[in-house]
DNA sequence: TTTCTTTTCTGGAATAATTCTAAACTATTG
DNA sequence: CAATAGTTTAGAATTATTCCAGAAAAGAAA
């Protein structure tokens, strides 16, 4: 019997994750879905996942990474968080929930949605829909 | 008497503004300042900004609507936005409120910090504080 | 004013993140 | 296994932004 959970589990279980998102397991995509989704959620740039996938011994070039990172993201499986201009982050939780982001760092941290209420939105424009409310909470050492 | 409209004024507003802001009133800064801060509040890109100089017949480099967009974000009397990765958004407005940004057309959309409430926030980690807490709402057409 | 000092402006080169391209490669299907 | 459709890759191209070093302009002083 195939185990199925979200959780730590044999190589197999990234491939049926790629499977279902209608994407191809190639030995590339399976090499960076075991880093990105075996494991606790996390929030990478392009740069970040390439570095960790050599040092892992796993050879990808850059326009994979670039190109991988964006297809989990249309799949659905992934989600881009933008901070900062001129640098994306891609969170490999898509579930509902909003980010600590630490300027001096540049690091992301998640928020539970349940923690942050947010309330009395205004109703989208006519004819158009809310896709998603982010919510960023920036935060920096004390002065 | 001499003339008193907004396009041909010596002493209008924008130098004062400039001077409290502790910069220079300078040719270009003068300029930009009262396409900027003359009339309603505004969301510009440094492109936009420096379209619309030129549209209005005013020299200026793309260097320095780069310079003076940062400055005045650096002065307190403009703010950067962050929507979409690889652009940066100016907003004239630095008063406490939000965003509808609109997928579609790539324009922002103020919305007054009343209609929404933002909540329960967690406290920021040890020894840092918070910065700014910032809600973009991603609107685009129905599907 | 005239001169001096300091700041600002500028075009072009440089950088950084990301996307594109076209050829080589690989997974899947028959 | 061979055909074909999808994927990967290195490097070129693109986009947004910053850097640079000399030229121009602003403020202060004489």
């Amino acid at each position: 019997m195939t185990e199925n959970t979200s959780h730590n589990r044999p190589y197999s279980g990234v491939i049926a994750r790629l499977k279902q998102a209608g994407l191809r397991p190639t030995r590339q995509r399976i090499a960076l879905a075991k880093l990105l989704f075996e494991g606790e959620n996390r929030h990478v740039t392009a740069e970040d996942l390439h570095a960790e996938a050599r040092a892992a011994g796993v050879s990808v070039s850059l326009a994979t990474i670039y190109n991988s990172l964006n297809q989990f993201t249309e799949a659905g499986i992934m989600r881009e968080v933008v901070v900062e201009a001129g640098r994306s982050y891609f969170d490999t939780n898509t579930g509902n929930h909003h980010h600590f982001f630490h300027e001096d760092t540049g690091s992301l941290e998640d928020i539970p949605s349940e923690l942050i209420n947010v309330s009395a939105l205004p109703a989208a424009p006519l004819g158009k829909s809310v896709q998603r409310v982010d919510v960023i909470v920036r935060v920096s050492a004390d002065d």
